[in-house]
RNA sequence: GGCUCUGUAGCUUAAUGGAUAGAGCAUCUGACUACGGAUCAGAAGGUUAGAGGUUCGAGUCCUCUCAGAGUCACCA
């Protein structure tokens, strides 16, 4: 039990005995005390004074003297406006730093025996990742560590939007315009070199839409379907879908690639294999550069007809219906949602039908009792009907099933678009904050002995904790916006500042291990200084953060968390000799304070995926 | 139009219903010939979109208004 809960019990106590009033322990709130006050942890007696029959601080004065004689820990308290202020003792804080040093998995949960799945990525195979799918990703990536820290057993994986009519359209572009070029006679990234018959057929696409709009059969649907009074540039944007389908040239030869892959045509199948093999090779380089990796790949390819037991199920239970043309609809206006199809008239499946279908298989993979997708919030309203579906469909997994929706990314100038050609490609992202990063290390000119070789090595970890740490510290829910200027800086609150403040510890430590300092005197140390007071209480917290990123799957808590203690460390050096301290008893202690706060950053940075460097 | 989300300093943001709303960037001014200045300190910058309400206490909860975004396909 640590501090905080020892207080909440103890006040809880308190009051009965003094009051005669119940109280929960969890309830009671025990909040570090702010810097300007005297104190280590503070307690809120406002609630407590209408059982009291007294004032704020008549009632935080009687607590205080209770806890101060009841709780060895408590050693002294004062009171100020009705917040009863404790200072806690400074053995208490010698005990927890040795258990900290002793314990290289501080912070993290034992295991629980429970699992969880993370999907996230889960991108489509015609064409590169993009500044999005970094979001997504550095997001489910973090959140699978976070849940791993706090002991469950976690299982990563993405389903790949393989098939369908984007990757037909890279594959029929090809086909027209690619000469039997390939990624290796190109030199081209393999996923880009995809991605590039993609473009090439939306342009050529777009052309023959602009042709066919002027053409007679152009002017004759328009002047036969607009609305009045509406524009022809209006009419067309919306009717390009329905135009697509009926009357282009190249959309008639995808829909046939289409027709012939879902009748297995050996040729197309061949080319389809073909094409996604080159984007998965430019996407685990991609991943490989981001450090991440699944543990389970879905391909829907393999799931896009699954769902059709789980129909049969639904009308069986009469949570769905069906209607006289033989679709098969839920209705779920009693919960604030639509009637929403579920099997079209021709007993195909719909998207919902196959993530019907694809959570409950991965359930019978895995039996994970928590699910988490990590999906835009564009989509929100799919998964709150899709989760109450599986609620009524009385799914063993219902009841963990969560959605991490993010808010998309956007330029400074805007959302980012295809069209014109504003989105950030992911691959180009990352070469732009490696080199950076490495453009910084040679302006220092450091003479620290860091050879060229192992620069290239430090500057991937400073530009990726850039990078990862700008996207990551934002609360998932908020749209972000993404300056790429401010993403590659590396002063203020970012990574290399956390990183910076590793670095700097690694220094001491290297200087003890060098000079063999002995660390045994830092027990006999007592007379703590604000700064180390400081540390050692936002050491002391790191536990029920981690908590509280899981339980919230929220990776940006602990993302501020480490700014925090990067931020106390960084003063701590600046106004506190370590080497020089005035005796050996306040040398020491910094030294194993300093170690504990490195080795917490590293763990903390880590479930971030963000690596700290010896030195930078 | 219905539903959902968002609105905090010039910009990017933080704050389990608790003390004077906390940071970073940008701007201005400073810092040890010392353990690494990718650091530290200070100044300036706020009616937390607006109006009511609940509460001992509201950026946070409730109602309304305003602004922005998303969504409301037998697309995925």
């Amino acid at each position: 039990m640590n501090i905080t809960q020892q207080l909440q019990q103890a006040v809880k106590q308190a009051v009965e005995q003094l009051y005669g009033a119940e109280t929960e322990a969890v309830k009671v709130q025990v909040n570090a005390t702010p810097p300007e006050f005297t104190g280590d942890y503070s307690v809120v007696v406002f609630p407590f004074v209408k059982a009291a029959k007294k004032a704020p601080d008549a009632t935080a004065a009687e607590i205080g003297a209770f806890l101060e004689q009841h709780v060895d820990t408590v050693q002294g308290y004062n009171v100020v406006k009705g917040f009863l202020n404790l200072e806690i003792a400074p053995a208490y804080w010698q005990n927890f730093m040795e258990q900290v040093l002793s314990n290289p998995t501080f912070g993290r949960q034992p295991r629980n025996g429970r699992k969880v799945m993370v999907e996230f990525s889960s991108p489509n195979t015609n064409k590169p990742l993009h500044l999005g799918h970094i979001r997504n990703i550095l997001l489910g990536w973090s959140c699978s560590q976070i849940l791993d820290a706090a002991g469950y057993n976690v299982v990563k994986v993405q389903i790949i939007n393989d098939r369908g009519v984007a990757i037909c359209k890279s594959m029929s572009a090809w086909l027209k315009w690619g000469e039997g070029k390939t990624p290796a006679s190109t030199g081209i990234k393999s996923d880009h070199f995809v991605g590039d018959y993609y473009v090439e057929f939306e342009r050529e696409s777009k052309k023959e839409y602009e042709a066919w709009q002027n053409s007679e059969a152009g002017i004759a649907i328009f002047e036969a379907k607009h609305k009045p009074n509406q524009a022809a540039k209006d009419f067309f944007k919306d009717y390009k879908n329905k135009w697509f389908n009926d009357h282009s040239v190249l959309g008639a030869d995808v829909r046939e690639m289409l027709l012939k892959w879902e009748n297995h045509d050996p040729e197309t199948l061949a080319l389809w294999r073909q094409m996604n093999g080159w984007v998965y090779e430019g996407f685990d380089q991609t991943y490989s550069d981001l450090g991440v990796s699944f543990d389970k790949l879905y391909y829907e390819s393999n799931t896009y007809l699954l769902g059709k037991d789980i129909v049969e199920d639904g009308l069986g239970k009469q949570v769905f219906f069906r209607k006289e043309d033989g679709s098969v609809w839920v209705d779920l206006t009693d919960a604030g949602f639509d009637q929403k199809v579920v099997l079209r008239a021709d007993g195909t499946s719909v998207y919902i039908t196959q993530d019907l279908g694809t959570a409950r298989m991965r359930y019978e993979d895995f039996g994970a009792e928590k699910m988490v997708y990590v999906v835009a919030d564009e989509q929100n309203y799919h998964f709150d009907v899709l989760f109450e579906i599986l609620k009524r469909l009385e799914e063993p997994y219902a009841a963990g099933l969560y959605h991490l929706s993010y808010g998309l990314v956007e330029l400074p100038t805007g959302r980012m678009k295809t069209r014109e050609g504003t989105v950030v490609d992911a691959d180009d992202l990352i070469a732009e904050v490696r080199r950076l990063a490495l453009e910084g290390i040679k302006e220092r000119g450091e003479d620290g002995g860091i050879q060229t070789e192992a620069q290239a090595v430090v500057a991937d970890k400073i530009g990726m904790a850039a990078l990862k740490y700008f996207i990551i510290k934002v609360h998932p829910h908020k749209k972000m916006i993404f300056n790429p200027e401010e993403s590659v800086d590396l002063q203020g609150q970012t990574g290399p500042y956390i990183q910076y403040s590793y670095v700097r510890i690694n220094g001491l430590m290297q200087r003890v291990a060098r000079e063999g300092i002995d660390l045994s005197p830092a027990a006999a140390y007592s007379t703590f200084e604000p700064q180390e007071k400081e540390l050692l209480v936002a050491l002391h917290d790191y536990p029920n953060v981690l908590q509280n990123a899981a339980d919230n799957y929220d990776p940006s808590l602990v993302a501020n968390f480490c700014y925090a203690l990067a931020k106390s460390y960084h003063k701590f050096w600046h106004d506190l000799s370590v080497f020089n301290a005035a005796t050996p008893e306040a040398r020491a202690f910094r030294l194993q304070l300093s170690k504990a706060v490195g080795q917490t950053l590293q763990s903390g940075m880590r479930l971030l995926g963000i690596e700290m460097p010896e030195r930078m």
